[in-house]
Order: C-alpha cells, then structure tokens, then sequence
DNA sequence: CTGTTAGCGCTTTCAG
DNA sequence: CTGAAAGCGCTAACAG
C-alpha cells in the first residue's frame, strides 16, 4: 500500500468533471464557474492535493528556483548575505538552492553542475580563494540562466556584481592606523586570483603613499587564506630587527587569528602593533582587544545582489544589463587600534 | 534565438537512432552495441547534453534530493552540521535543499511547504524554539517521505534522531564547577519547548542534588535564546545580595554575551563567577576569558543523521526504524572556570 | 464556461 | 541488440 499522491485526475473523476476545468480552478484561470471552483478547491484541500512540480517544469522550463554558491558558512559574513537573499527571493516566490564551495575550485564545479542539473532559474556566486577558470559558470550563460556576482567577483565576465569599494575601504582603513601614530604597517594579504585582495592591497599602498611612507615588501605577505599559516606569517613579522607597528589584515578570521598569536608572543596591541581587519565577524566586537574594522552591508548585500538577479530572470538575455553596485563600508573603530579611555 | 537545450531526440535524428536506443546509451544499459553507445556519448558531450531532471522525476517520482531545515547558521554550530550532511549525501549522489527557519515557527513551516513542493526524498530538521505544533513536519510521513531529526529534537514523532547525552553533558559541566569549589550555581536556560533545554536542566539539577546542594529555583532562569536579553538576567543574577559564584549556559552563544556583561560589570571570571557554556562555538577559544564548554561532534552529526536518513529512503515506510544514536560530548576546560597557571 | 487533444523529455514495457 | 508505443501529471491551444 504505497501513498498515493492526488492528481487533478483524482480530482475530476469524483467531481465528474474534465481535467481542464480542474486545472483552470486549481490555478484562479477566470472561465470557471463560481461553483465549480468551490467544489474543485474544497476537494484538493480534503485530498491534500499538490501540484507535481516537475510536470510543471516540464512544461515551463522554469523552477522558481535560484541557486547560490558561497565558498563557506563557518565565519558570520556569507549566511548573513544568505539570509538577505533568501527574504528577498521568497517575497517574489523563488525559493534558494545553497551550496558551498569550500574553498575548492573543484567543488565549485561540481556545486554548478548540481545547480544547472537542478536548472535554477539564476545563480549567485561568491568566488572560492582557488577559482581562476571561469567555465562552469559560463556554461550558465549559454543556457540562457543569469549569473551574478557578489563580494568575489569574476573580473572577467560581464555580469550585474554587488561588492563594496574595497580598495576605497582598505585606503580607509590604513589611513585609520596612519593617523594613529603608526609608520610600519604590514599587510596580511589574501591570494592574488580573488579582486578583493588585489584592490584592498592597492588601498593599502595608495594609502601609505599619500602620506609618504615607503612601500617595504617585506611587510606585503600574500596568504592563501589558511587560518593556521597566520602563526607563521605574525611570527615572521614579529621576530624581525624592525618589526611593524601595525598590520592590516584582508579579513577578520585573519585578524582574530593574528590577535590571539600576538597576544601570546607578549606584544601589547595596540601599543606595540595595532590590528585592523575586514568585514566586521560576529567575533570582532568581542575578541579582546576587540577588533577595529570596516563593517560591510552584508544583508543589504545578500538583498541587492538577487534584487538583480530576479531582474534578470524572465528577460531576455540581450536585454540583461552588466549593472555593478558598490555598497558603502564603515570604518569601526575599537581597542585593536585606539584603547578606550 | 532563444537557447534550445539538447535533448535525445535530437541526437537520435543526428545519429539515425532510436530514441530508446539514445536513451539506453545515455543511462549505461547493457543492451546496446558497444559503436552505437560510443557515437551517443561523443555527439552527447559535443552538443553539452543535459538529461532533464524533471522528466525524469516525473517519472521515477524522486528528486535525489534531501532538504534540511536548521534554525539559524550565524553561530557555528548548524553550518558545521550541514558540512558533515552535505559530505555524505553527495557521495550518495543527493543534493541538499537548505533553509533556515531564523528560530520562527511560520517560517519553519514555510519552508517545510518548500520542502514537500520541491518534493525531496527525505528531510534533516532541528527545530525552531518556537515550535510546538508538528503537523508541517508529520506531513512529510503521510506523503512516505522520511524525516530525521537532529539537536534539537521532537519528542513525539517516532522518527530517526541524532543527539548527544544533553542530560549527561550538563551533569558533567555542572559537576566540574562543583568541583572546583563552586556552590550557588545559577543556569540560564532555553525555553521549556526544547527538549535539550528540559534536559539540560535536569542535568544541572542531579548534579546538585548529588553533591548535597540545594536547588535554588531563583538561580534558574529560562529565557527564549534572544542573546539581547542576557543582558538582564545576568544583572539580575549578580546584582543580589546573595549572587551566584557560577554560571551554566544552555550554550555558548549566550555564555559569550554573559561574559562580556559580567566583565563590564567588574566581575572577575572564574574567581568571583565562573562560566560554562555548551557547544563549542568558534568563537569560545578566544573569547576571554576562553570558554569551558561542552564540545559536540558537530561535522559527525551531520553525517551520522544523513546516513540514517538514507537508510531510510527508498525503503518501504513499513520497514522504517526509529533510530536513536547518541554522540559522545566532552567537557573542554578553558580560562572561565580555570586559570591557567 | 467546459471538454478534447496534443505534447513537455524521458523511461519502460513489449515486439521484434 | 534495436524500435515503437504508452504514459508520468500537467498546461495550453483549439473547439465547442
């Protein structure tokens, strides 16, 4: 005794009527008796009637559903762009399909195949720290689906991206640490292939310019964005003749790491080496210090990137526009940097 | 010009062919010559052929695809599990649908309705704190669809669980603070609807009685999980005449923001009030003072619940076992209850 | 207002 | 080994 599924079948058949008028009552289509309508809707309650969706889909090639890759939900900032996505998608009746990277290139690819598979109406990506080929993402375009960007973009493609002016806040942020007192400012900088950590590193060298301080390479480490390389980095840093007075570092989980080695190789932060992050983690505001940092829209983020998306969908794709938005960041200013009086 | 996707019939006009015999090809049937199955797969991989999902599951009636519907994915906590889901559900060929109920009831039930229209194969839940009626989640059993719970827990369903010992673990947390001097210990509760907030408490109370202490119900306070208000309970706690030299919470989340409240009110941790939270968090290591808490397998129990749930579907309802597993947990002591030397 | 018919793309008998 | 035909549940013309 398998669980019957009710069909618009089942439902005709009790009420002697045809298949399209079952169907017409079911979806509000005006040509349908008053009566009729009751009967049938009153019916499907009862049988706890459920539109297949797939015979739908069949039909449509549409499924109301977007997907979204992020590269990891461990730290605060991509669920909570996830959940600024979400709201803004089930208002207009699309629901989301979430996957993350990891960090992998290779499990990008294969969470794109999943979403093409699944034929999402549209994607959004936020790139892993390993993506430098951009063709399954590509292959979305070729089937007519949407793609947008948000926080790590693909340079190359002429998609709708939301991002914030990342070297416009890295420019900010040195600043901060400049105005403070501070003159050998290191960077702990994110990997090359991703456009955040090449512009939040071209605000930290514009900055330092302005204001006159020689660029010292020794003080740029670029790092894959392996939390437990930081030690080796802060220690290579620390353990110097002429040791910086501060550190910029790409990101909070990269700072909150870089906090807690300094804190246990005896130097005072800030007095010694001030610390400044990025993105405003959940942890920030308590780690101790707690962390100075540039806060990001993150909801606003999640809402503005499917808000483009969904303008995309159920356009024609000649008609798409390569929109690029750019959020406004804030710096916050805590006891990594300025000790409270 | 609108995007054609490739489909079997056109490659069987390409190629001369039956569509059955495409078909067959396509899907690795052993009926079919070894040339003709060769010249499919080539002009398949060369027009990027794509079997439709949907046909298929209005055939078969599956979907290959397993829902999940946690409360929340800020803290760490349910991110974590969903990895250890993801990971054995793919090697199973499953994709996850993922929701978050963001602690509502509605919005749980919501995306229980997403669930059943998107039509998965079985679902993980943990419940929001406010549900109390499972009628959203029974209907998953009338459509033979089976459910897994995990966390946090439906006592009344007969269905697959994945849990730790609550009880034992908030035992061993409580026994800790007994031993190491502690004896007016207050417990910030979780709502009564959770049974790990029932259970934790019992925990926290047998440890006492063991130990010949009085409960004091004024020590114990149930609030509903908004991390706004510990705020007030913990002032209410400390600013008595008689306040509390301990603290057990029913997690860390709000262990962390009572630290950072007992601090701002010059309390010192552990020597005028020690602190216990339960879970682990990614932040607990170092918030400061660290957080002696209870680690979970979070990553297993997420693999542990989606094995049971696969082990369930495809088998007939009849033959569906009410599992129970149980995850072992272990006290992690840190600077809250303990200095280090 | 209602019924009939023809598919959406695929798998699955049943015949060779 | 291959082909023809039926049909999954629904919608969308086309006729009344």
């Amino acid at each position: 005794m398998k669980s019957h599924q009710t069909t618009i079948i089942d439902i005709a058949q009790k009420l002697n009527l045809s298949k399209s008028t079952v169907s017409r009552a079911l979806t509000g289509h005006p040509n349908v008796k008053e009566e009729t309508r009751k009967a049938v809707l009153a019916l499907a309650e009862e049988l706890d009637y459920q539109r297949n969706i797939f015979s739908i889909s069949l039909i449509t090639n549409k499924t109301k559903t977007i997907g979204i890759i992020v590269p990891e939900f461990i730290t605060s900032f991509f669920p909570q762009v996830i959940i600024g996505a979400q709201e803004v998608a089930s208002q207009q009746g699309y629901n989301l399909l979430v996957s993350q990277s990891n960090e992998s290139y290779e499990t990008e690819v294969a969470n794109a195949k999943v979403m093409l598979t699944n034929r999402v109406d549209g994607l959004l990506v936020s790139l892993s720290k390993e993506t430098r080929n951009f063709d399954h993402l590509k292959a979305f375009h070729k089937r007519g689906v949407p793609v947008v960007f948000f926080n790590r973009v693909c340079e190359e493609m002429m998609v709708p991206k939301v991002v914030v002016d990342d070297y416009d806040a890295a420019f900010k942020a040195v600043e901060h640490l400049i105005q403070i007192g501070k003159r050998r400012i290191a960077h702990l900088a994110g990997p090359e292939s991703l456009a955040i950590s090449r512009k939040r590193l071209n605000g930290y060298k514009d900055a330092l310019k302005k204001h006159n301080i020689k660029i010292d390479e020794d003080l740029i480490i670029s790092y894959d964005l392996t939390l437990s390389k930081v030690r080796i980095y802060v220690k290579h840093l620390l353990d110097n003749d002429n040791p910086p007075d501060a550190l910029f570092a790409i990101n909070d989980p990269t700072a909150i790491e870089a906090i807690q080695i300094i804190k246990q190789m005896g130097r005072r932060i800030p007095e010694d080496i001030a610390v400044v992050g990025f993105s405003d983690n959940y942890a920030s505001s308590f780690i101790e210090p707690s962390l100075t940092t540039i806060s990001q829209p993150v909801k606003e983020m999640g809402e503005v990137a499917m808000q483009l998306l969904l303008d995309q969908v159920d356009k024609e794709m000649s008609k798409w526009k390569p929109l690029v938005k750019v959020l406004n960041t804030e710096l916050i200013v805590r006891n990594s940097t300025v000790k409270a009086s």
